[in-house]
DNA sequence: AGTTAGCACTAAAGAGATATGTGTGCTAAG
DNA sequence: CTTAGCACACATATCTCTTTAGTGCTAACT
């Protein structure tokens, strides 16, 4: 759109919006001229002066006409992008995590969603990690698995290695042979078909070959769409969270309306699943920067390892110690794709 | 311990407390005795009275010393189980459950949880159902399906058509080969085998019995292990939650602590699980009774068709609509049950 | 013996009033 | 450019006062 706006802040101001950034982070306090002279060896005055140039420069706001200064979600983002001084992991954490990683036995996914859990216990937000999304996912196997005469459990596996399952009724009148002689010919013709086009397919092709040689084709290519229908959503990601109420120990969170908001809002798979990325960088996105949560900020990244693909997000408010995040996820993501 | 005390109401007691707690599940403030004046065709002295005696029974509280009454756990105990009327199930709300009843693909446990979220819907309240527990689930089948040179999925499959799965790395030094050969052997050995054993029966049974015949026995074992061991804890239990957050529409939930601590019930699993019964009988947990949350009300059930075993929960605050939830729940028990 | 009117009393909830603390902007002098 | 000084703004806290909705108790009534 715009050209990217150059502002140019001299060294004290830089320093000063630093400086009450990292102090509101902290103290979750608006703060005031009077707290910073001691640091910068000035007057309040002084301050002031400076504060109100970050003000007009809508770095800083108020929350009322005399109250101290905020950063506005502007300030947090110039602070993210040219302040910010990321913090060394502590030896404690990276030990945690390396821990995780260096263990031969986890899978990549149950590494990954391991780290993450650590990540929001480090530091108290809520971290989400997406699965790989189906739309390149393809059929691998289907396996029909009787449990009684009245039902079976049929299995579907796809290419990277996500399960899903449902019980089934059986039809009256079909037996459980030709399902298993069905499902054969499924695995015959269908492996490798994307998830998304197995019901289409199941139509448009097995039905036909199955019509040749089976009585009841009807009733059977309706039972597999029974089996495979809530596979399509449900399928879509697997979302994992760690800490999910972690978000609400913060203090912003102190309000019935607003937990309630941001329950529902992690409740909604929808919502959270829009939060997929494929950026490879780590992005951050300030209040209305993400479209999950105008209060929140969301840190994303992903990891693409071997065609494995995934989201990596942590939740937390605006006010979040932004400093301390990054270097974490960084670690995590360097280490994934070592 | 004491045999259970009789108390003996007079008639306009009785319908007294009747309309006292009524009038406070529905309105949440603590009933005066002028309100009831008209309905009951006496002064307020007169209601006073009553509500006096009632209250050195035990059955009625006050929140000061010159608050109107509301009912005290002992109260509401009484009600439910002396005074409360089951209100008709209205047509629509028995067509909804009806349709998914009789909707002849779903399979029985679906069927189930369907209907509870819709209860949870019709009342706002919070449902649970707690699937089969693993205690007399026995192993069906365990399937390996390869994904790639690095790493294969494990499934599991109970009698009761659980299903669990686990992706796996190979370790160094081992084929896929040797692997699903080994789980054919388990197969063929550890199948009828309770779940909690199959760890067990994996050392001292498949060990010794592979061992003749593979070089890198103990490897392989442990790659079993490590694929069956999160299995026992995950699969104890079935969880399902219908209007998870319902609960939180509620008034009494509009303080940020009350909020947290509840959520926070909620998400512990071992909490919920502990929910589970036998009883085939709707019990009714009020307040302390209950020990998920002295402050909230739950009702149990559990249903037993065919060896399928499960219970059912509505979890919401003692200031309950009993007279609605109660058939609710029974309607739904006794169609399964058919 | 149960019912009622009357009255004193209580606690919560709301409305002002007032003071206090923490900040600002602005001006004029250094 | 920096600073001291001052008037002003708003949030917060604490009191007081009043109103309101209820109670318990007593004595009279049916």
């Amino acid at each position: 759109m715009c050209a990217k706006e150059v502002v140019i802040l001299g060294d004290r101001q830089s320093k000063l919006l630093k400086a009450i950034v990292e102090s509101y982070i902290k103290n979750i306090k608006p703060v005031g001229s009077k707290s910073l002279c001691k640091l910068f060896n000035c007057s309040s005055a002084t301050i002031r002066n400076d504060m109100s140039y970050l003000e007009e420069l809508g770095f800083l706001e108020k929350t009322h006409t005399s109250s101290g200064r905020i950063p506005s979600e502007k300030g947090y983002n110039y602070y993210v992008e040219n302040l910010m001084k990321p913090k060394e992991i502590t030896g404690e954490d990276m030990l945690k995590l390396q821990t995780i990683l260096n263990n031969k036995e986890l899978v990549l996914t149950d590494a990954i969603t391991k780290c993450m859990e650590i990540i929001s216990d480090i530091t108290n937000y809520t971290s989400i990690v997406l699965g790989k999304n189906s739309e390149n996912n393809v059929l691998k196997q289907v396996s029909i698995i009787p449990i009684d005469n009245k039902k079976v459990v049929a299995i579907l596996i796809t290419n990277t290695g996500h399960v899903e399952n449902k019980q089934v009724n059986i039809p009256d009148g079909i037996s459980i042979k030709e399902i298993v002689k069905t499902s054969e010919i499924i695995n015959k013709s269908l492996v490798g078909t994307p998830i998304n086009d197995v019901l289409e397919k199941l139509e448009l092709e097995i039905k036909p070959q199955i019509a040749k040689t089976m009585e009841k084709y009807e009733e059977l290519c309706n039972f597999f769409y029974d089996a495979f229908s809530d596979f399509k959503e449900k399928s879509d990601d697997d979302i994992f969270f760690g800490g999910k109420t972690n978000i609400l120990k913060q203090p912003e969170y102190n309000e019935p309306n607003k937990i309630k908001e941001i329950i529902g809002k992690l409740e909604n798979i929808e919502l959270v699943k829009n939060i997929e990325t494929e950026d490879k960088d780590i992005k951050i996105y300030i209040g209305s920067q993400n479209n999950f949560d105008p209060d929140t900020t969301v840190i994303k990244t992903s990891y693409n390892v071997d065609g494995e693909v995934g989201t990596l997000a942590i939740i937390g408010p605006k006010r979040m110690e932004y400093d301390k995040v990054v270097p974490l996820l960084n670690y995590l993501k360097n280490f994934i794709e070592r």
